[in-house]
RNA sequence: GCCGAAGUAGCUCAGUGGCAGAGCAACGCACUCGUAAUGCGUAGGCCGGGGGUUCAAAUCCCCUCUUCGGCUCCA
């Protein structure tokens, strides 16, 4: 007998050789039918396994991303399968199972078409109602080459070869279908319910464009019809939420084809800018920062002197004024530490804190650009620290903190993320260790937990960056706090200690918002359009029922105005249900419907977005409500 | 930048070689109306741009720009 050891701590005995599957049904009927594969000791395996010795098991279910990383993983060798009945002679590169579904790359002489796609699906369908055992072998190199170079599968043969020297390598056969493939995979194709082809796209081979571009196919697959209808549902209101979209609709900002990755922000969009900005404003002041502002154009020897040149220029772009060549800037650090520089400084100045909404530049790859969230120009909430060694820790849980106090006012979740030394850096590793170092013991100081990502760095140091998570559960990374003790060195920054000699101070580059246009983008979608009241461009629009409340709209209007409301008036001869439809749709946050009952009791009837008719109140108690909402950021 | 798709009225889209269309929006007129679309009428186009094929091009071919979906990159 062996003991099984589950995943609550609970011990129980089964005659060795007993599979995994056969532990599963022991467990409940329920489970057993769940199942899709296990891990055995923390390491995962199909069902069919036989157990041979005492062992930790957790059986894998479509309720933990690893079962649904199996799941799919399954579903795209299923795919696979169908595009090899459908198209023989295909090469295959890779297939994984990814957030939310899997793809599956293919070197196929034509590309493929939607109608492609539907037909790969239908062929899915058969191949799960064929019901097929998924069945694991597990083969030397040599005959993985031989099987696999015979059948032309360069791809196959390139993964192979790479493969560490003491790897198993297996294959998983189901029906006439075989492929290399680590596994597990659920017992057979009929374990699969519901499959969706998402779409269609080029990918390199191994991601580089070097290699040869292969036709990736994105699907993703449920156990229930009803999940995939969900997941759908979700993608339907993502698409729904797009800012681009939506910006239009709001009149926000548009795109023009004169400028492409350079918006072009409407009235409305700047309200919501504006007032974005003077929060930050607020908040920086009381931070102890000073604002400065910083040209965009500036000589190239500065480029040169900050390292940009050599690491930046790519992205970077140029002019050049009475014979000399100068950059548009793609970071404002360089022309915050000329602000430094203006003066000399002592100790007793330090932390010297200079903020800047700066304007920067950086050439992205025409195909990356999308909507505000990749651009040409942004402004980034930028700031500089300077500060004595000393300081260091003290200075980045302060930017913690605030930033920690930013995205709260707006709703939002985060993580944090610690990025090391990249391939393309300055510095030696003593000085990226000690910056590493001091940037992990603050985020420890503040009890935060993160993630490393190794060589995510910036080129002059290493960093923390914020992810935050919208309403839909997506990501997007915004603050990030980068720890700089290279700069100082390359511009010579100095301080004067206390013993009267010059020193080297340490330098933090943050940002809050990451990129204003950006942060924009991103509260698009998470609010779907309806800000908060103190974000909306119109807060309170005022509907007339008939031309006779014309004149007391217009005292409406000028009491709001009085109070710093953002109001407007539509006493255009329309109908109300078309007027409040109209308000409705560009998601106005209330409403007031002004009608001769309103005109005679000087009333209004108040109609909030989201909650519809609310009755008729006092003017003056309306505008307290709404002065409070905006006041708290609500 | 690369691969694929698309670009027709302000918006959403129809129009596959023979007179450029619809709905919504806009404008005009009538209706003075109570919580998500009143009716009638009018105007609106270099069919993204350039070149070519053709008696004839929104439509076929070439180039180019932009957008979209990816790859890649990143705020």
């Amino acid at each position: 007998m062996i003991k099984i050891t589950f995943r609550d701590g609970s011990i129980k005995e089964y005659p060795q050789g007993t599979t995994v599957m056969d532990i599963a049904r022991d467990i409940s009927p329920g489970l057993a039918r769940n199942a899709l594969a296990a891990k055995l000791n923390g390491r995962k395996v199909d069902l069919t396994v036989p157990v041979n010795e005492d062992s930790s098991i957790d059986i894998l279910t479509f309720d933990s991303e690893e079962g649904q990383d199996v799941y799919r993983h399954s579903t795209a060798h299923i795919m696979a399968q169908a595009v090899q009945r459908l198209f023989p002679g295909v090469k295959f590169g890779i297939g994984p199972a990814i957030t939310d579904g899997y793809y599956y790359d293919f070197d196929v002489p034509e590309n493929f078409s939607p109608e492609d796609l539907e037909r790969i699906e239908e062929e899915m369908q058969k191949i799960i109602r064929e019901d097929r055992p998924f069945e694991r072998t597990e083969v030397s190199r040599e005959e993985a080459l031989k099987m696999f170079g015979e059948a032309g599968e360069i791809y196959k043969v390139e993964l192979i070869n790479d493969l560490p020297e003491d790897a198993v390598i297996s294959c998983y056969r189901q029906g006439e279908f075989i492929d290399l493939c680590a596994g597990p995979h659920v017992p057979s194709t009929g374990k699969i319910k519901s499959v969706k082809l998402m779409n269609l796209a080029g990918a390199y081979w191994r991601g580089s464009e070097k290699n040869k571009m292969l036709q990736r196919i994105y699907g993703t697959s449920f156990p229930k019809k009803s999940l995939l209808d969900e997941h759908l549902y979700r993608i339907e209101e993502a698409k729904r939420r797009d800012h681009r979209k939506l910006g239009a609709e709001l009149d926000l900002f548009s795109m023009q084809d004169e400028g492409p990755g350079f918006p072009f922000f409407h009235p409305k969009g700047m309200v919501l800018r504006n007032e974005l900005e003077d929060f930050w404003r607020q908040e920086h002041k009381k931070a102890g920062y000073h604002e400065i502002r910083t040209p965009v154009i500036l000589n190239r020897s500065l480029w040169e002197q900050s390292g940009h040149w050599d690491h930046y220029r790519e992205n970077m772009y140029f002019t050049n004024i009475d014979d000399l060549d100068y950059a548009v800037k793609p970071m404002n650090c360089p022309g915050g530490i000329l602000v430094y520089k203006s003066k000399l400084h002592s100790y007793r100045d330090l932390p010297i804190r200079l903020a800047e909404l700066g304007l920067v530049h950086r050439h992205e790859l025409s195909g990356a650009l999308h909507g505000l969230m990749r651009v040409r120009c942004f402004n980034q909430d930028d700031a500089h620290i300077f500060m004595l060694p000393s300081q260091v820790t003290y200075e980045i849980i302060g930017v913690i903190d605030l930033i920690d106090r930013f995205y709260r006012v707006f709703g939002f979740e985060y993580h944090v993320e610690l990025s090391t030394k990249p391939e393309k850096a300055m510095g030696s590793d003593e000085i990226w260790e000690m910056a590493t170092e001091a940037l992990k013991k603050a985020l420890e100081t503040r009890g935060m937990e993160y993630k490393i990502n190794e060589g995510d760095g910036a080129f002059y140091g290493p960093k923390i960056d914020f992810h935050l998570r919208d309403c839909l559960g997506r990501t997007w990374q915004c603050g990030t706090i980068q720890l700089d003790f290279l700069m100082p060195e390359k511009f010579d920054l100095n301080y004067i200690g206390e013993d009267g000699q010059k020193h080297r101070p340490v330098m933090i580059h943050r940002v809050v918002f990451g990129s204003i246009e950006r942060f924009i983008g991103i509260l698009i979608e998470h609010f779907a359009g309806a800000f908060p009241v103190w974000l909306s461009p119109v807060q309170v629009k005022i509907l007339t029922v008939t031309d006779r409340g014309l004149k007391y709209a217009r005292e409406i209007l000028a009491t709001l105005e009085d109070n710093d409301i953002r109001g407007e008036t539509d006493g255009r001869n329309e109908k109300i249900g078309y007027k409040i439809r109209e308000a409705q749709l560009e998601k106005v946050p209330y409403m007031l419907v002004i009608g001769d009952r309103e005109v005679e009791n000087r009333t209004v009837a108040v109609r909030k977005r989201g909650e519809g008719d609310l009755g008729a109140r006092d003017l003056a108690g309306f505008v307290e409500t709404v002065k409070n909402e905006i006041a708290g950021k609500c």
